[in-house]
DNA sequence: CGCGCCGCTGAGCAAGCGCTTAGGGTCCGG
DNA sequence: CCGGACCCTAAGCGCTTGCTCAGCGGCGCG
């Protein structure tokens, strides 16, 4: 299966693992709902009325609406770790997958930018043991790109004087993206996924003639 | 007045503008509440608890609650216009000016984190009229920032093909520092002002001698 | 001393919240 | 034809929310 169709298939449906059908239509317009409004402003009368129900019929899947949150934050956050994982894992120098983990990942953050802003934005939201959980996914997520920017450092291709300083860095500006990408926007999330990975390698002192072409179109 | 008084001042009280000191003080208890849980998850008894009076004497003060997010974000970002406006109007090449800019900018927004997470992360909750003209405030840094990136464009010193793009990477990386910014965290404002600095100049490309020490004491 | 004013409180209202419960369709195996 | 499992709804419960209002205490002024 070539890059285009996996893609095409995991935007498919992006909750296509919950089922039934209308405990995956309330995931759904939950994120949406929470995504606008946030969480606290948003009210279960509202989901359950973008699903096409009644607001009782959230609590026939979900005990509560924080489990909503949960279960969108943990499936967001999976998948967030898994691009990550599949970057940090692949072949190659680190040069060659510290840009390919940014590109990925801001890309998702662009793509995916309301789930991404409320599994980035709506943590807080979270019971204290959930948020522990949901915490735990994000620290993998945190060394798996620090790892890669270690061996950068450790290899002599990055200069990083501070490597912890330089992941929350950049961990920062590909999350972040969630809050300020919108569709009608000037930039495709593919656009900004390249962007984002000059922007990177350049910080972090990466030799430069690897530059992709930037904007192609 | 030297910088280290200046900052002094700036920090020692906060909303030293805001009188009398009834509403002053529930200016700071709304600040630590927002920042806490979010604008609506917090309620009007809360902040006026914390404040030391009850909930009846927020509204001699201020007509409703969104009326105190309004305050707050436009004093809050109207100090982040004044930094940034002071680094952009400096005297001195465009990496100079940049590096003071990111430096100050990213520094105000560690050490102002609970106001600075209000200020950015809660806009949404104020009413349409109040988040234009706050979002006007918001442009103008923004311009001021891409100016200096412009300037370093046009004069050789950086290497920036997307200007707007880079202007609102360098921006994104400097207000999500109010995110994940805590006092009991390893770095102090300034370690983060000295390093954001740096990452940045180095982002654009700016020629890399200039580089300031690092962390020093 | 007496009076008005300003800042504040105690009590509470209407509305909206998350969530529950009793019951009604619709389907399938027998 | 029946009976129960499965989804769903209408109604509403208890509670909290943003906000209001009548009234009170202490201060400055005459």
């Amino acid at each position: 299966m070539g890059a285009a169709a996996e893609r095409a298939e995991e935007e498919h449906e992006e909750w296509a693992g919950v089922t039934p059908d209308a405990a995956r239509r309330l995931v759904g317009a939950a994120v949406e709902a929470f995504a606008e409004r946030g969480y606290h402003a948003t009210t279960t009368r509202d989901i359950a009325g973008r699903a096409g129900m009644s607001p009782a019929a959230l609590y026939i899947h979900y005990k509560t609406k924080e489990e909503l949150l949960y279960r969108i934050s943990g499936i967001g956050h999976e998948k967030a770790l898994r691009i990550m994982g599949a970057a940090a894992g692949a072949e190659g120098s680190a040069t060659e997958r510290l840009r390919d983990a940014v590109r990925t990942f801001a890309r998702w953050h662009a793509e995916h930018h309301t789930t991404a802003r409320v599994i980035q934005y709506e943590l807080q939201a979270l019971g204290p043991e959930h948020y522990t959980e949901i915490a735990g996914l994000r620290r993998r997520t945190d060394r798996l790109l620090r790892q890669i920017i270690q061996d950068g450092a450790d290899s002599g291709e990055f200069r990083a004087d501070d490597v912890p300083g330089t992941t929350l860095a950049v961990l920062s500006l590909c999350v972040d993206v969630a809050r300020w990408f919108t569709a009608d926007g000037p930039r495709t999330p593919d656009e900004v996924g390249t962007l984002y990975a000059d922007l990177v390698l350049r910080m972090v002192g990466a030799p430069d003639p690897g530059r992709s072409t930037g904007a192609s179109h």
